[in-house]
DNA sequence: AATAAAAAAGACAAAAAAGTATTTTATTTA
DNA sequence: TAAATAAAATACTTTTTTGTCTTTTTTATT
């Protein structure tokens, strides 16, 4: 469904607001080692998302990731448009160039639930709301199991 | 969503049943032609699709691919498995590892819902169905609109 | 000012997906 | 039986995705 590097960019996104009360930057290295993802690879999808400002980051020492406040309306699906694009809410299933309500693919309508079901869940979930159930302990961002 | 083989494969399969009434044999050639897919990389998938008899073929003249009884009752939901694997329908949302019901991700009760709703999809949509709406022009299967 | 720390940038490397071409095998038909 | 046809098998190329490593730039601290 979503790239590797879609994941592993949600997952250190949502790491970071979840640590981010404290005011804290997090480096690339701790996000990586907490949320057991591929560091370079990882540094490179946030530096990207920095650089389209859905994060912010400072240099040097106890510089990091973090978030501020015009961050903090961001949703899920926003996250995911900018690692990997709109692709997975406009084409069509069958990967069809013209499929439209009055030309359809066989699964056209089907799928169009699906995809907006999607988009719906991707764009009411904001990132605040998740990270708090992270940060609560009542959803997790690792493989291992630390409750 | 799907990978780029799964399309093809989907589309050409639902062209074979669209036309297997007259009990034709179709060639790679011909399908390929009317789905707008690759024909070396189509006929890859569609040789992997009969050696999993999710359809039949002869060879030699007036040979090609076409459907039997034994594959009369073949879902969406087991051609997408044949040619992806199950992933889609089984993994984390976000890629953990370890991500259930009393462990879960933070999208992991939504995204199990759009998942389920995208199983129960192709599972319940028979290739019949499907292909007697192409086969009457209620749907299409290419890039031209054809109507 | 020198040093250290961390992101930013850029260059590679490996693996997977997508796509093409060629050879072999099976089958039909003349 | 020979020729033609079409899938099957195989080998290869290209592109994209994933992942790693090194160098540069910025910033804080001593």
């Amino acid at each position: 469904m979503f790239s590797k590097a879609c994941e592993y960019g949600i997952r250190a996104v949502i790491y970071i607001w979840s640590q981010n009360k404290r005011g804290i930057k997090l480096g690339v290295k701790d996000i990586c080692k907490e949320i057991d993802a591929p560091e370079y690879f990882t540094a490179k999808i946030l530096q990207s998302l920095a650089k389209q400002n859905l994060v912010s980051s400072t240099k040097g020492p106890n510089g990091g990731f973090y978030i501020d406040e015009d961050q903090e309306n961001m949703r899920l699906l926003d996250l995911v448009i900018a690692i990997d694009g709109d692709k997975l809410f406009n084409g069509c299933g069958l990967g069809l160039k013209h499929c439209s309500e009055n030309h359809p693919c066989p699964i056209h309508e089907d799928y169009k639930a699906i995809r907006d079901g999607l988009t719906r869940l991707l764009s009411e979930k904001s990132l605040k709301e998740v990270a708090s159930e992270v940060a609560s302990g009542k959803a997790t961002l690792s493989r291992v199991l630390n409750s």
